[in-house]
DNA sequence: TTTT
DNA sequence: TTTT
């Protein structure tokens, strides 16, 4: 069924990447995303979206963003829930980023923000690809 | 900035509306969005969305869909928290859906899913539109 | 770069498939959105949009979808050019179809429109992922 | 219908904005959106998308942006026709953009592509909404 | 008839 | 428990 998600957003802090234990390269981190028009008080206010990537993408991620970073994500939004710590079940809804790109870095490695989803770890300028269709699940 | 959504699932249960307290309607629902692959044991699982609506779209959701009843959802993901009964911050992430397409109906009013953004409470076929794009928010 | 298509509609014409020198299974076809609102006549408008479909999935369009049957289209816009029977050079823009989701048949083959992304040649009721994101190009 | 489309691309010229004889605002740009992948020459493509905007958003974007400038687009796909210069039918396919995002502006007023919405003709810093979801059709 |  |  159809299940579409684009974001746009700033990484609300610089994400860290882990490995499952078979290896596989994840990190979990959250984007803001503006909201288009202001509350009451006339503040714009953001909403703070739990994300996923996986294994290269997961890679480049931790690699060249920062805390700031403007990221464009498209993906899909799933669910799942597991025994808190208190025994009680918790939900979670997070988006699945099967795409991101980096629209703009922080500092970290001086990379520019190309607007292209790209990993500049060598200076020629030509992008790479961080997508990554080939999910391990 | 970029925040979009687009469902298709079943609802999970009939859908019900309710008033806030300056007269606004609004209907809270979950759909269920089969995954396009199979897990391990072969089985398609689902992600179980949860969505809110408001104002006519909330009024003809709840007056035409049913358990079970297949719809399109065209919106945004918003998050927000409030403090839940044990005094612990609850953190919600859904759905605001702007636009609701009815696929197919479940038994009242024994609608017939044209695939239209249609409230048939008249026989003209002329489908009514139920975006709402000037929520009280 | 971003870019993300999700439609609904209906196909304008029962889908035909061919096959590329090299074997490829491929499907042209459009499908017809219908606008949200009403023109000055108050009439509602449809926009008659071009897809291209590969492979297993172009196959299964074709199987078992007719004219008039209601799909989701999940893909990305895609643009190309030719040279025209007169010589001038045609521009064409198509939406590169990479999910399709059967959400109602029309006969053929007596389908029920399950509203998942199902190829029925067998009875069974569990559906097949006819996505396909492995595209020859 | 659902007819959804987001877009992340360059603009290929300097938009030029116009009026309708109503005294509507309006701007046609369009935008260059690279392929995540390569091709047989090792080549990353590009698709190159039309798009238009009404009112307010025309004005902004016709004001801060310039040939170059990466952008946001959400909105739909449209289809239209008119008689062309030697009386045959020409065909359009091209997006209605209902928000544009300013996702980095080229030298004009110097503006410093803040990641939102923004058009600033002041430097309150505090950004100026230019979704238009009040479209003159 | 195109962007970086 | 948050970004600019």
């Amino acid at each position: 069924m159809l299940n579409r998600v684009v974001l746009v957003g700033r990484l609300t802090k610089t994400p860290e990447m882990r490995y499952t234990p078979n290896g596989v390269a994840v990190s979990n981190f959250t984007i803001a995303v503006n909201r288009p028009f202001s509350n009451n008080q006339g503040e714009r206010e953001a909403d703070f979206i739990n994300c996923v990537v996986w294994r290269k993408a997961a890679e480049n991620l931790a690699q060249y963003m920062n805390k700031g970073s403007l990221i464009g994500v498209d993906g899909r939004l799933q669910t799942r829930n597991f025994e808190g710590q208190d025994g009680k079940r918790v939900f979670v809804t997070e988006v699945l980023a099967e795409s991101i790109q980096f629209l703009e870095s922080k500092s970290k490695n001086n990379s520019s923000g190309s607007g292209q989803e790209t990993a500049p770890q060598e200076n020629t300028g030509e992008p790479i690809d961080i997508s990554d269709d080939d999910l391990p699940f």
